[in-house]
DNA sequence: CGTACTTTTGAATCGCATCAAATCTGGTGG
DNA sequence: CCACCAGATTTGATGCGATTCAAAAGTACG
């Protein structure tokens, strides 16, 4: 049994399914959707272990799982981080896991199993055209926060995300700023600054959670 | 006509495609294989303008080109870099473009034309399960480097970077450190240090292009 | 053998992380 | 309704590590 890194818990349950995981589940068919299981984990409970048969795809619906391998020396490395939508759909191709997923929060859960979902994306086209276009969705979103994540500046990085996520410069928050700076990659601190600064040279004006940038 | 930012273009040819892009190219079908077009492009040229109808898939072969939006200010926003692969699929279900491509250095891709390749997903079911995995893979990838992005310190983002591309601590690095720091989200300076402190502590021999931790 | 680029090292600076602590806010139970 | 609590939001002080600017040495290639 291995022991998880707690700064990586959170001590408090996680909001309900954004409504991007909702539109997820309605793209599953019915008849696939009726051999859903529920699945509950508990903040470090493990959903799978390393090396262990692929049985299921599983759906985030809340709370927030975490693929982890461990390093050489002991470290923990994350492979992915999931708050809401599939994961580990990349080890429906595989026969066994390569990483162990653990529930960094309470966390509630759909699972498929995994033969009946790919049988459903070989014999359903729409659900196949549904799914190409999930994970092509997903590759833009991430490619977009990976450009993001390479800019240099907490300036930089928020300019990015209200230009590339919003529309004419302005977003809608769906999310605290506490958890907008880990999207983003900076500390919350460095994030509240960030925005006091362009607030002031009035280059950003922010209305509660609405932002927009100006000029 | 928009003038792009000359920063982002390398002024030299980039090294011919990865093995990766290779493998992408003999996942394609014959039939549609033989309907590419040849495409070059050289540094600052555009592949497509925002608004411009979708008519072709690409992939590219070598170079880079990046899609890009151009900002409130006028800044310009980086939303895909691409050195080989293919570039802009997300777009594939759109009508028309909502960012520029634009190449930063000469290159080389291929352009399959939209409908033919929406038409061998649909009718090659072979086709459509490696489309599938091609862009399960990639999602795998970008959500490894979205995490690496978000550590905070050099030595972690390489261990990372060491630990989730290579096998059992070591990977042997297909590009030069240069290009590898620009992955990594650092100068190529701090790489460079990161690097000498590691190998000075012991934590990292490093026998040209192969890494591998100790410990 | 010269040119272009990568690799390496140095010095100075700046921005972000970190640690601390005070307020604010929404939700809960008495 | 109010007291209370857990987080979120702010602000401050400090130090470290990465960026930046500079320049030298190494290397591949025509």
């Amino acid at each position: 049994m291995i022991a998880y890194d707690l700064n990586h818990m959170e001590s408090q349950a996680i909001p309900p399914a954004k409504s991007a995981t909702k539109d997820l589940a309605n793209a599953i068919p019915a008849d696939l959707r009726a051999q859903a299981c529920d699945v509950e984990l508990e903040a470090g409970e493990a959903l799978f272990r390393i090396g262990g048969k692929v049985r299921n795809a599983y759906l985030v619906l809340s709370g927030e799982v975490r693929l982890v391998r461990i390093g050489l020396g002991g470290a923990e490395i994350t492979l992915q981080r999931s708050r809401g939508g599939f994961i580990a759909e990349a080890s429906l191709e595989s026969k066994a896991y390569h990483c162990d997923a653990i529930a960094s929060a309470p966390s509630k859960l759909l699972a498929f199993p995994a033969e009946a979902f790919k049988a459903a994306l070989a014999s359903d086209p729409a659900f196949c055209r549904e799914w190409q276009s999930i994970l092509a969705r997903e590759v833009r979103k991430l490619r977009a926060q990976c450009e993001r994540l390479g800019l240099r500046s907490a300036e930089e990085r928020i300019r990015h995300y209200i230009e590339s996520e919003g529309v004419d410069g302005a977003v809608e928050l769906a999310m605290t700023k506490k958890a907008w700076a880990t999207d983003l990659g900076l500390t919350h601190e460095a994030l509240y600054r960030a925005l006091k600064r362009m607030a002031d040279d009035g280059s950003l004006r922010s209305v509660g959670s609405r932002m927009a940038l100006s000029r």
